[in-house]
DNA sequence: AAATCGGGGGC
DNA sequence: GCCCCAGATTT
C-alpha cells in the first residue's frame, strides 16, 4: 500500500487536471472555494459544475456576500443546477460561519454545517486543511472496489470500501499530502479507473490492483438493481397581459425544487389531468388553449407536463417580462415550459404578420 | 436500508 | 435509453 500511495501521488503530480476552483501546486486553497465547490460537485459532473462555477464565485465571492444575499439571489445563481436542497444548505451554512467567525478546520466542526455530510467534511479537511482524511465519492468507491476486487454489491459495500479507503490514506506518503491525495483518487477515477472500460494500461495502481490480475476490473463494483421510474402528470399555465408580463410563483420552500419559481400549475400525480379538472387550478378565468407537452426526468420519476397559455387584461399578481423570464432563474423543467410557451406565441405572431393562419387554437 | 432530491454528459 | 456523477437528509 505504501508503494502504490508514492506512485499514486507521482501520477497526479503529473496528469492532475486542471480545474477552476483547484489551487495552483503549492498554492493555498480557499476554504470558501473548495467548499463552494464540493457542495456544486455533488453528485453532479465537473463538466455540468465548470461552466457555472466562476459565475456563480462572481455573484458571490466570499462567504460573507453570501451570507447576506436574500435567497432569491441564490436561488437564481443556483437555477438549473438541480438539487437545490444544496443551495437552501449553502446559504444557511454561510450565516453558520459568519456567525462562528470562520469555517471550522476539522471533519466534526464541518460535519456541522447543514449540506455537509462524511464526504464534503473529509474534502474540505483535506483539501482546504490539510487534515488526513479520505472523502469516498463514487469515484474512491470504485477505485477500491477495483483495487482489493470487492465482489459485494454497492450500496452494501459501502462500509467495506470506505474501510479500504481510510486504510490507503494511512499510508505515510498520503498523511503527507492529505488533499492532494484525495484528488489524486478523484482524478484517477475520473480519467483512467472509468466506470467503463478503464485505462487499465495507464494506470499507476495497476500492478497492484486485483480486480485488473482477475480479469475483473470492467464488472466492478457490482450494483443491486434500481427501482422503476413511474410517470406522472401535471399541467401547467402561462399566463401573459397585454404588457407581455408573465406569471410565475416561488415554490414552498421544501421537497421537490423547493424555493424555486416555477410557472402555476396542478399538483403532480399519476393520472393525467382532464382540462376541465385541471382548471380548478388556474390562475385566473381565461380561454385556455394548449400549446404543448413538456417531458422531464427526475431522479425518481418522469413528468409529463401540459402547457397551457391564455392571455388576459390584468395578471392577479406582479408578472415578470417575458423577454426577462429565460433569465429569471428557473429550474430546468420549467425552462423547458417557459421556451415552449415563448416559442409557440412568437410564432403565432408571424403567422399572424404573414396571414399564413395554420394552427387551429382549440379553446377550452 | 430505502426513499427523496435534478440535471446533464457520454455512450 | 441507460448509467453515472467530488452525496445529504429524512424516513
Amino acid at each position: 500500500m505504501e508503494a502504490a500511495a508514492r506512485d499514486l501521488l507521482a501520477w497526479y503530480d503529473r496528469h492532475r487536471r486542471v480545474l477552476p476552483w483547484r489551487a495552483a501546486p503549492g498554492a493555498s486553497a480557499d476554504p470558501y472555494v473548495v467548499w463552494l465547490s464540493e457542495i456544486m460537485l455533488q453528485q453532479t459532473t465537473v463538466a455540468a459544475v465548470a461552466p457555472r462555477f466562476a459565475a456563480f464565485l462572481d455573484r458571490f465571492p466570499d462567504v460573507a456576500t453570501l451570507a447576506e444575499a436574500p435567497w432569491e439571489e441564490v436561488a437564481k445563481a443556483w437555477a438549473g443546477l438541480g438539487y437545490y436542497a444544496r443551495a437552501r444548505n449553502l446559504h444557511e451554512a454561510a450565516k453558520a460561519v459568519v456567525a462562528r467567525g470562520g469555517f471550522p478546520k476539522d471533519e466534526a466542526g464541518l460535519r456541522s454545517l447543514p449540506g455537509v455530510g462524511p464526504y464534503t467534511a473529509a474534502a474540505v479537511a483535506a483539501i482546504a486543511f490539510g487534515r488526513p482524511a479520505v472523502p469516498v465519492d463514487g469515484n474512491v468507491e470504485r477505485v477500491m472496489a477495483r483495487l482489493h476486487a470487492v465482489r459485494e454489491t454497492l450500496p452494501a459495500a459501502k462500509r467495506a470500501l470506505a474501510a479500504a479507503a481510510r486504510a490507503f490514506g494511512a499510508t505515510r506518503a498520503a498523511q503527507a499530502r492529505p488533499g492532494d491525495f484525495a484528488q489524486a483518487l478523484f482524478d484517477l477515477g475520473a480519467t483512467i479507473c472509468t466506470p467503463r472500460r478503464p485505462a487499465c494500461a495507464l494506470c499507476p495502481l495497476t500492478h497492484t490492483c486485483r480486480a485488473r490480475a482477475e480479469g475483473l476490473a470492467e464488472a466492478l463494483p457490482a450494483k443491486s438493481a434500481k427501482a422503476a421510474r413511474p410517470e406522472r402528470h401535471g399541467l401547467a399555465f402561462w399566463l401573459e397581459d397585454r404588457t407581455g408580463a408573465v406569471l410565475l410563483r416561488r415554490r414552498a420552500p421544501e421537497g421537490l425544487l423547493g424555493g424555486m419559481l416555477e410557472l402555476p400549475g396542478t399538483p403532480w400525480r399519476d393520472e393525467p389531468w382532464p382540462f376541465a379538472e385541471a382548471r380548478a387550478h388556474a390562475p385566473a378565468e381565461a380561454g385556455w388553449e394548449e400549446i404543448g407537452r413538456v417531458r422531464h426526468v427526475f431522479t425518481h420519476f418522469a413528468l409529463d407536463l401540459a402547457v397551457v397559455a391564455a392571455r388576459v387584461e390584468a395578471l392577479p399578481s406582479p408578472g415578470v417580462q417575458r423577454e426577462a423570464v429565460l433569465e429569471a432563474g428557473l429550474p430546468a423543467v420549467m425552462a423547458k415550459a417557459a421556451r415552449l410557451a415563448l416559442a409557440h406565441s412568437s410564432g403565432r405572431s408571424r403567422e399572424r404578420s404573414t396571414s399564413s393562419g395554420r394552427s387551429r387554437p382549440r379553446s377550452s
